[in-house]
RNA sequence: GGGCCGUUAGCUCAGUUGGUUAGAGCAUCUGCCUUUUAAGCAGGGGGUCCCGGGUUCGAGUCCCGGACGGCUCACCA
């Protein structure tokens, strides 16, 4: 009430409460880049004409002495501070002042100088008021520590928080780097469907919508690949999308309902040439956004100078599957069906009822359990089973494995690539195993896509695709532990419901 | 959905084996202070101890149930 009792007192003073604008000549980062190098000699030896500002700016503190003020003026992103006299803002301007609360935004016109103590100043000629903030502002010294309203009420968290700032900063530069380095390279930026018909191109559970005046259902896209594939086979050979997918599954720090992915495709090439694209992307977009590939992670660093590690899913079982309880698990188990459950419970592989009859996916399972947790450094793991792999090509050498990679960074999934399958027949085949799939319970099987099976019996060039994880990406370019902390606003249960 | 942890002043947190009137710092209010910066000094106000039951002479503290949040496991990227 106290706030709204100033405010009636700054309307009595008869300064409008909504002006509509302020003649800003600088923001508070300009007058910080433009003198926030000079010390005070050289500030002195600048006219004092040069030195006049019209600065408006949040205040984040106030600091009385009595006939002076210090107000820390922000716009967002910088701070700096006014120095407010009594006898330089005159009674009018004091009167003011004495009720302007933390929050508050105003306008300062006045000199630029350090102080004494050197810190860069505004010493203020005149202060007019610019907008009141009813609500107290989070503690001064411990920041917003309740990271519920951190994400419910972002607006507070970015008031106050520079780190959250600069983290969604750092992500807008990630999406802006991508986008030049695709463009750059001939790809053509699409947006394809949200609403789809068929959910397909990945395992997930979709949200289901409802389309009135055509009276049909319709799923919100859980990848946007088979369009994109569509796309190719029509003749754009290089194209990419960012955009957001949507799964009806957990919530976790690494998992958000809706996310951002990355897609490209590129014809004539396959998944070798895919992750060399790759290790292009992040190595460049490390070293233009951050000055350096060596990133911090928590107390590790992930070095992002390429070539990253490439290992095999096999090989990475047993190289991480030394320390099973009940011996190592050795590379000839995982040849076969009755190795691969004897390997699987030495390794302590949950749900093995489940997984049991399907080696692709015991192995998968394996190599989740064993391996991913170890996957710090950015490691290519390739040579994924045939079976668990519906849409990827098959290596040449090797029916059983597909041409298919996934590469792991800080322990995550951050991205998934394959040579396309461009074989309609063959993936019709793999749309009805994935059918019968789904008739036997597993409701993340994938539909059979009857118009892409088409599409591919047009001729799709042969091609290599992959979808990167924006948000997995942010969080490693920010040193963020939870994906919640790079999404503005993270989906949260809504207030008042329960369980 | 399971497990663990948390919820005390506007904010950040103390609160002993269950025992007078629940405390501190910041914020807020009053006074002093014209180069401070977590400004300082003096004083004041401010509490549904998350909610509902129970045990007890007595509950912020113990027990049961619930709400909300975090972490984690499972599904998943």
């Amino acid at each position: 009430m106290n706030r709204r009792a100033a405010r009636e007192r700054i309307a009595a003073l008869g300064h409008p409460l909504h002006p509509n604008r302020f003649p800003a000549t600088h923001l508070v980062s300009d007058v910080v880049g433009r003198w926030g190098g000079s010390d005070s000699a050289a500030l002195e030896a600048e006219p004092e004409e040069a030195r006049r500002v019209a600065l408006p700016g949040r205040i984040l503190a106030i600091r009385k002495m009595g006939k002076a003020v210090f107000l820390d003026l922000s716009d967002g992103l910088k701070r700096v501070q006014a120095y407010v006299r009594k006898d330089g803002v005159g009674d009018g301007g004091w009167a003011l002042l004495e009720n302007l609360d933390l929050g508050d935004h105003v306008g300062v016109t006045g000199t630029v100088f350090r102080t004494r103590t050197g810190e860069l100043s505004v010493k203020a000629g005149s202060l007019v008021f610019l907008a009141k903030c009813l609500r107290p502002l989070p503690d001064k010294w411990h920041g917003l520590t309740d990271i519920e309203i951190k994400y419910r009420q972002r607006y507070v968290d970015l008031i106050v928080s520079e780190e959250t700032r600069r983290t969604f900063e750092v992500r807008a530069r990630v999406v802006s780097y991508v986008r030049r380095f695709f463009d750059a390279r001939g790809f053509l930026e699409v947006e394809t469907p949200m609403m789809q018909l068929i959910a397909g191109g990945a395992a997930a559970r979709p949200f289901i919508t409802h389309h009135n005046a055509l009276d049909v259902d319709l799923y919100l896209r859980i990848a946007p690949e088979l369009y994109l594939k569509r796309l190719v086979t029509g003749g754009f050979p290089k194209v990419y999308e960012i955009n957001r997918n949507f799964r009806n599954e957990g919530i976790s720090t690494q998992h958000n309902p809706e996310f951002t992915m990355l897609e490209f495709y590129t014809a004539y090439a396959d998944a070798r040439d895919q992750m060399a694209l790759t290790e292009e992307l992040l190595a460049g977009a490390a070293r233009e956004i951050l000055g350096t590939t060596q990133l911090p992670w928590g107390e590790e660093t992930i070095s992002f100078e390429a070539p990253f590690r490439r290992l095999s899913m096999k090989d990475a079982v047993v190289e991480y599957g030394r320390d099973v309880p009940g011996g190592p698990i050795r590379p000839d188990e995982l040849g076969s069906l009755p190795g691969l459950k004897v390997a699987a419970g030495r390794a302590g592989v949950k749900y093995l009822a489940r997984f049991g009859a399907d080696p692709g996916k015991l192995l998968a399972e394996l190599f989740e359990t064993l391996a991913e947790p170890h996957l710090l450094q950015p490691t290519f793991v390739v040579d994924y089973p045939a079976e668990i792999s519906p849409l990827a090509k098959a290596r040449p050498d090797d029916p059983k494995t597909a041409d298919r990679f996934e590469l792991f960074v800080g322990r995550m999934e951050l991205a998934n690539g394959f040579s396309e399958l461009n074989d309609p027949d063959e993936q019709a085949e793999k749309f009805r195993a994935q059918v019968a799939q789904r008739a036997k319970g597993d409701d993340e099987a994938m539909l059979y896509d009857e118009d892409y099976v088409e599409a591919l019996s047009y001729g799709m060039p042969p091609t290599a695709g992959e979808g990167v994880g924006i948000d997995r990406l942010a969080m490693l370019f920010t040193n963020s532990r939870s994906i919640r902390d790079v999404i503005l606003f993270p989906l949260m249960r809504p207030k008042g419901t329960g369980r």
